[in-house]
DNA sequence: GATGATGATTTGGG
DNA sequence: CCCAAATCATCATC
């Protein structure tokens, strides 16, 4: 209740909430009242205090000098860097000081130095609230591109300036239509907003991410509502709360609510969200009666939808997803369930990870080719997708225009996954290789493909190494023995933060060795390119031409077990960086398996594969972003962008590991600024990871290796350790595809990650206190 | 202001 | 703890 309270406290101010006029009861997102606890408390112990002292002492500092200065009129010299500045201004601003804060901006130097700070700019802005001088607030909120994080805080302050400023002019207090009216008049400048339209409080974009899922599956599993919670931005018991509105409102024919949603085409959409009444809760609910929806999403293009027996299909050129956990497609992939799921070469994603039962996804020949793999374009966010793709189910013949790939299916034995649920399979008929229109991209399905609620794929190899994809993409026949990783199934809770958000993020930034222990045999299988096994790690080395990395073999699962918590532990393999002719395969264990942290295992487990051999699409196009969607922001998740950056972080906090594709986050301040460290949440920043904030040269030695390697936390700092010292020629990258959510999720920026910072210059400015006190 | 949509809350059951 | 059902509160729109 709490949560709920506080998180629809919290998107309410975010969003609509100005309307109401501000909510009293939750804390206000940030202080403007001078001595706030709540807001105190909101910096983190250790680095709050620090921060906090630090900023005493630089407001100290900057006074005395002020003073001390004052006769020689002189700007008293910048004692501190930018960043130090910019640390001050945030724990004053989460202290609540702000007549401080003004004093301190005050007394800054115009240094140019301090010019664009984001910050800095924040604190101004706030300052400018709080003194009331609203021309300058817009000003400064309109004559700098903030960064998302910093959104909400200004997005409140624009409007609740023009509250106050009408109801100055009014004098009365404004009602919720003044309100709105106000919000329509002054709509927010779009360098505190996305654009991305909120209604009642949730982005668009996260209304398509639940329904997405809602039509797969009404009863999305805990772990499902977290995944959809991490990537929405809301929190848990709002996801649960939306998914039982739903069900209720749609179990409700009374209600004239054929819903929103199902507006134009209900019929597209009763299949899963009415009709539905009997159902009975279950986490494959969706695919209990053997519907399976694959939900398309699509910017720009064209879609091909087919309705096969009672299957939807949704394809598109930026992902389609299967089941569950919306992940957003770099290269266009086909999601099938979510969470694990195995890309194929050009963006064929399987997912293993239950797909349901009896389900069977036909595929039409030409157009499944045309649209699974028409991939070039795909960069597309699925959760940007319109509903309308979705529901629509007219959707028509991708152009394979955009499509620059050829990705054939056509393994000459059936593919089949273990383990997974019966009759699960997805089949290609009619095995035809659909002539790509200008080189477009064509997959082709010549046998069933099976795959097993743990994700694993296992591709009876079909002689000549199994071609499944493109003939470049084979499977190879080694299947090494179940994977699993010793590791303590401590609950999740235990370790949250420090060593396991170290770990964490070491692994996901430097993929290294995955340490596998064959033991428990649930079935799970393996099958990669040649792979040597050593000392308990596992090297899978270059993929060859072959590139296509399955499994996700968990310990201790029990076969039979057909539960989406367990499906998250696996591993989810996703294409994410095309290189040319190189493969790389980086494989992460689900962390609750490998350490038994409280990393979210659906987001800990993630796979890359990137193969190239045989791509056809030109590296630049799909490296380049701006090429892919101009609308991409800076968080947007472009596996792309991390070619060019080269830059991998990662991005952790209590419930999540996520492999962190650090292009989304501005290349300069991941580097230079500790902000943006801050702005990762909870990872603890370690001297290997400030290293591998790779200098450019990683990108080049990465673009030409072939790696495909598989680490488990057991072995994550020591092999993390190694591969550092070998980086001159390990140079790994984890990337994500799920990035942009995990970025879209944080907060609170604060200090917490400038720990070291703070105290340094809480050092600073002790002793330049001190010497000041001398002086005096 | 009326109305519908939507998120949250409460209550009761399993 | 999750769910369903009923209900409340707020928002968005006309």
């Amino acid at each position: 209740m709490e949560s709920a309270s506080e998180g629809q406290e919290a998107h309410r101010e975010v969003a609509g909430g100005a309307a109401a006029g501000l909510s009293p009861p939750a804390p206000a997102p940030f202080p403007l009242e001078p001595g706030d606890a709540a807001a105190a408390s909101r910096v983190s112990r250790e680095e709050g205090v620090a921060a906090a002292g630090a900023a005493d002492q630089v407001q100290l500092h900057s006074e005395l000098l002020g003073r001390h200065q004052h006769a020689a009129a002189a700007q008293p010299p910048l004692a501190f860097s930018p960043d130090h500045v910019a640390c001050v201004c945030e724990a004053l601003q989460q202290g609540g000081n702000l007549d401080r804060l003004a004093r301190f901006l005050w007394s800054l130097p115009q240094s140019d130095l301090l010019r664009g700070n984001e910050s800095l700019l924040k604190a101004r802005a706030l300052v400018a609230f709080h003194q009331g001088i609203y021309p300058e607030l817009y000003s400064i909120l309109e004559s700098h591109s903030f960064e998302s994080a910093n959104h909400p805080l200004l997005q409140q302050l624009w409007y609740k300036a023009r509250y106050t400023e009408a109801e100055r002019a009014r004098g009365r207090p404004l009602g919720a239509v003044d309100k709105y009216r106000l919000r329509r008049k002054f709509p927010l400048p779009r360098t505190i907003w996305d654009g991305e339209e909120t209604v009642y409080c949730f982005k668009e974009k996260s209304r398509n991410a639940l329904k997405e899922l809602y039509k797969q599956n009404r009863y999305p599993s805990p772990a499902e509502k977290r995944h959809l919670a991490k990537i929405t931005g809301l929190s848990l018991t709002q996801v649960s709360n939306w998914f039982k509105n739903r069900r209720q409102r749609d179990r409700n024919p009374s209600e004239t609510q054929s819903k929103s949603e199902s507006d134009g085409n209900p019929s597209t959409e009763d299949e899963s969200s009415k009709g539905h009444e009997d159902l009975s809760p279950h986490p494959l609910s969706g695919a209990s009666d053997g519907v399976t929806n694959l939900s398309l999403s699509s910017h720009m293009e064209p879609v091909y939808m087919q309705q096969i027996g009672n299957a939807k299909i949704s394809l598109s050129s930026s992902g389609v997803l299967l089941n569950g956990s919306l992940v957003p497609a770099s290269t266009s992939p086909v999601f099938l369930n979510g969470n694990s799921f195995i890309q194929g070469h050009n963006g064929v994603i399987l997912n293993g990870l239950n797909v349901g039962n009896t389900q069977t996804v036909s595929l039409n020949p030409p157009k499944m080719s045309s649209n699974i793999v028409g991939n070039g374009i795909a960069m597309t966010d699925i959760l940007g997708s319109t509903s309308q793709d979705v529901k629509e189910f007219k959707v028509l013949q991708s152009s394979a225009v955009n499509a620059a790939a050829t990705t054939s299916y056509s393994p000459s034995a059936p593919v089949s996954f273990p383990g997974l649920i019966p009759c699960t399979e997805v089949k290609r008929e009619g095995v035809q290789t659909v002539a790509s229109q200008d080189g477009g991209s064509v997959v082709t399905f010549t046998t069933p493909v099976q795959i097993n609620q743990y994700g694993i794929v296992q591709i009876p190899n079909s002689g000549a190494n199994g071609q499944f994809l493109n003939g470049s993409i084979g499977f190879s026949p080694l299947q090494l023995p179940p994977v699993s990783v010793a590791a303590s199934q401590e609950k999740k809770t235990v370790h949250r933060q420090g060593p396991v958000a170290h770990s964490s993020a070491v692994y996901s930034s430097r993929l290294c060795n995955l340490s596998v222990t064959p033991s428990t045999s649930d079935g799970s299988t393996f099958t990669s390119e040649p792979a040597t096994v050593q000392h308990g790690k596992l090297f899978l080395s270059p993929l060859a031409p072959s590139a296509v990395v399955y499994t996700v073999p968990n310990s201790g699962q029990t076969v039979g077990a057909v539960k989406q918590e367990g499906l998250e532990r696996g591993l989810v393999f996703s294409q994410l960086m095309p290189v040319n002719h190189n493969a790389q395969v980086n494989a992460n264990l689900s962390s609750e398996n490998l350490s038994g942290s409280g990393l979210h295992p659906l987001t800990s487990s993630l796979v890359n594969v990137s193969t190239a051999h045989g791509f056809s699409l030109t590296p630049p196009t799909l490296l380049n972003p701006a090429e892919l969607n101009p609308d991409l922001g800076e968080s947007q998740p472009v596996s792309a962008a991390v070619v060019s950056k080269c830059t991998v972080s990662s991005v952790s906090n209590t419930n999540y590991a996520t492999l962190q594709n650090c292009s989304l986050i501005p290349g300069q301040d991941l580097l230079s600024g500790p902000m943006t460290q801050a702005a990762l949440g909870e990872i603890v920043p370690t001297a290997e990871e400030q290293v591998s904030h790779a200098p450019p040269a990683v990108h080049q030695d990465f673009v030409r290796e072939q790696r495909l390697v598989l680490q488990s936390v057991a072995n994550i700092k020591e092999n993390f350790l190694q591969n550092s010292e070998n980086k001159a020629t390990n140079n790994l990258m984890m990337l994500d595809s799920k990035s942009k959510y995990v970025l879209d999720s944080i907060v609170e920026p604060g200090c917490e990650d400038l720990g070291t910072d703070k105290k340094e210059l809480a050092k600073l400015q002790t002793v330049q206190l001190d010497e000041d006190m001398q002086d005096l």
